[in-house]
RNA sequence: CGCGGGGUAGAGCAGUCUGGUAGCUCGUCAGGCUCAUAACCUGAAGGUCGUUGGUUCAAAUCCUUCCCCCGCAA
């Protein structure tokens, strides 16, 4: 293996979600040469369908003019390889990127390719672990820094960090603490870096499961599962895309609740006056929501302007 | 020009279609009842009804300009 001094080498970094900007951050301002970004196309999104970049992009244009952006739709054609080789990378850092890297641009950089994970490897390898851990109500979750291979997320493994999931933790805060400690890994990582590439290690066999991606459906609160399972799917997806549910067709998101074991006779999915509401096992006692067309709120708040939903049912 | 909801007292809403002195549930403040209270009773303060112009004897309400917030879809 060729010397290594990470300061030297030629860094490319590819990210696009909220959760890889910490780290970009943190490796510019710890003076890594970072000679290129690639992050997903910005597409046209949100109301009358404006341009949105990337948090990574913006980044990037603003704080790092002087670094080339790259946002190709995919990377599997040849241009897109003659440009990465162009690059003549050392190493690249991948953090949620969003594209699938094919094994020519893989096997680019001298020192191959990393990728900053948000779990315990060999637990939710895929498109989303973190919501996954909350989901299954995992006690901890974590950070895996990894040497990239051909699989999904089943690369060498460098160095795991793990961090509790406090029973009041949800998908944004959680998020956000993993992105903390992902630029932190990372930074570390790269100080160390011959010698964590020497000692990596090959994932455990066992305990391998995969995060699938979060569909729309999988959002739709189901009032027959019990107020424990349902809370999980609340903190699992707040506050975006936030689980949701409809009553007297208003669509209502819920970004923060409570499970209650109470019981009552009622059909599960009724909203009760104290604004519980309630399911096939317990009671969840809602706290914050957010109607559609309106600002979150406290249920509470909305209890006291919408009286005439108590009794009623969400669907 | 992707579809749609909304901006009325500190908060959440009604009232707008069918113009005619601005209301509900809370909160706040004062007083009362209580051993006591987040309970109960009484009273009070607090809104130029997002903005501009117009129609009218009269506009939260009808027409018009602009601004702001949000849901869906992608």
């Amino acid at each position: 293996m060729p010397h290594c001094d990470p300061k030297n080498m030629r860094i490319v970094f590819m990210g696009t979600a909220n959760f890889s900007l910490k780290s970009l951050v943190a490796m510019q301002e710890a003076g890594f040469n970072i000679v290129a970004v690639y992050t997903q196309s910005p597409k046209p999104s949100g109301r009358n369908y404006k341009i949105k970049k990337s948090a990574v992009q913006d980044f990037g244009e603003n704080k790092m003019s002087q670094t080339p952006i790259h946002t190709p739709k995919s990377l599997r054609n040849p241009e897109q390889l003659e440009l990465f080789r162009s690059l003549k990378p050392d190493l690249a850092i991948v953090s949620s990127y969003g594209l699938i890297i094919p094994q020519s641009i893989l096997d680019v950089p001298t020192h191959g390719f990393i990728n900053i994970h948000a779990s315990i490897l060999p637990r939710w390898r895929g498109a989303a672990p973190i919501q996954a851990a909350l989901l299954a109500g995992d006690q901890e979750t974590g950070v895996s820094i990894m040497k990239m291979d051909a699989g999904i997320d089943t690369g060498d493994v460098m160095a795991i960090q793990s961090l509790a999931i406090t029973p009041e933790t949800n998908h944004g805060e959680l998020s956000e603490k993993l992105a903390i400690l992902g630029a932190k890994m990372i930074l570390e990582t790269l100080c160390n870096l011959e010698k964590n590439l020497m000692n990596a290690q090959p994932q455990p066999e066992f305990g391998v499961t995969y995060a699938a991606k979060i569909s729309k459906e999988s959002c739709r609160i189901n009032w027959s599962n019990s107020a424990e399972n349902i809370l999980r799917q609340i903190r699992a997806f707040s506050p975006l895309p936030a689980a949701w549910s409809e009553i007297e067709g208003l669509r209502i998101k819920i970004l923060d609740a409570a499970a209650l074991e109470n019981h009552e006779k009622k059909s599960a999915g009724t909203l009760l006056e104290n604004g519980c509401v309630c399911c096939g096992i317990g009671q969840l006692k809602l706290l914050t929501i957010q109607p559609e067309g309106k600002n979150e709120m406290k249920a509470e708040d909305f209890m006291r302007g919408h009286r005439h939903f108590v009794g009623k049912s969400f669907v």
